[in-house]
DNA sequence: TGCAGTGTTGCTTC
DNA sequence: CGAAGCAACACTGC
């Protein structure tokens, strides 16, 4: 599940790959025609304007905003992906596959010979880029949520998915005021679901907000209006603290997150809260046991005793 | 076997 | 206006 800290290694990933490197042809089974999505590349006729704009364009930079990817060209238009629930971008030799391949055509699209991008979720491969030097970039999705679009480079602020982006968790001048400010707009939400809120603050999703919340010893259901100034400075602590963390950990593949060289993350084995439903809580002292209860419709992990 | 659960976002409904 | 519910999709686990 692609939060901020698995984007922003995808991103790093994509600087280490692809920049400079010039699209050849583009491949997609997810156009339809007259698809719902107007604007994406699951549209059938925004399909074909979009590889009119990208084939023979080079890539020169790849930014993170939020939860969205921005892959910078340079004839002055921006890809933009938001990999949603089970996306993830994968580089390398990639072919179609063949019967050769003894795969089922149905199960087994796209074929690498690098042993660490044989992948099972590789069979929902539904998006790849052809660089001039053969290799690949290429989107993998299960549940197709994700969405590939494209904008003007220089009128990104006008992206629908970008435009009502609060400011992004883990830029450096975020003081802990400022995070008060901006979540107090939601003064009587359950803090659970205010950090979950993109538009007051960018780039946290279900996993990291269960871990800021137990890092800050912040019961899920308090509301910003009941915080002390002490708890908001611990609220911000933890946020950078939980973010640095999984990005050190190269990410979270608790489900089918993998990076840009297919390699997994490993912050799912250093969770103290989220899916650990039923464990005794990890905090010092503690004699807690998490718990799960839902919470604004999404499901929240946290210790009942210290989580106050 | 069937159905609840899994995350993210945007749209619809009340 | 805001909150709640649902759709997009596929697979896992009970």
């Amino acid at each position: 599940m692609p939060e901020l800290p698995e984007v922003q290694t995808t991103v790093n990933g994509l600087n280490e790959t692809v920049i400079n490197k010039k699209i050849q042809s583009l491949w997609s089974d997810l156009p339809t025609k007259n698809h719902s999505r107007k604007n994406e590349i699951k549209d059938f006729s925004f399909w074909n304007s979009f590889k009119k704009k990208v084939v023979g364009a080079t890539i020169t930079l790849a930014q993170r905003r939020g939860k969205n990817i921005l892959i910078e060209l340079h004839n002055g238009f921006t890809i933009l992906i938001h990999m949603k629930m089970t996306g993830h971008l994968m580089f390398g030799n990639y072919r179609r596959a063949t019967k050769d391949d003894g795969r089922p055509k149905h199960s087994w699209t796209w074929w690498s010979e690098a042993p660490e991008l044989q992948d099972p979720f590789n069979r929902f491969i539904h998006f790849v880029v052809t660089f001039t030097d053969e290799t690949s970039l290429v989107f993998c999705d299960a549940r197709k949520f994700g969405s590939i679009s494209l904008v003007e480079s220089n009128k990104t602020y006008l992206a629908k998915s970008l435009k009502s982006l609060g400011p992004d968790a883990l830029e450096d001048e975020l003081p802990w005021k400022e995070i008060k400010t901006r979540l107090m707009k939601q003064k009587s939400k359950a803090i659970k679901s205010v950090l979950l809120d993109q538009t007051l603050i960018a780039g946290i999703g279900n996993i990291y907000s269960d871990e800021i919340l137990w890092l800050s010893n912040i019961h899920p259901l308090r509301t910003p209006s009941e915080l002390s100034d002490i708890e908001w400075k611990s609220l911000t602590n933890s946020t950078k603290i939980a973010l640095h963390k999984g990005l050190a950990f190269g990410g979270d593949s608790t489900s089918d997150y993998r990076n840009i060289y297919g390699k997994h993350g490993e912050f799912h084995h250093a969770h103290n809260a989220y899916q650990l439903t039923g464990k005794k809580c990890n905090k010092k002292n503690c004699k807690g046991t998490i718990q799960r209860r839902v919470v604004g419709g999404r499901s929240a992990h946290f210790c009942g005793i210290h989580q106050k």
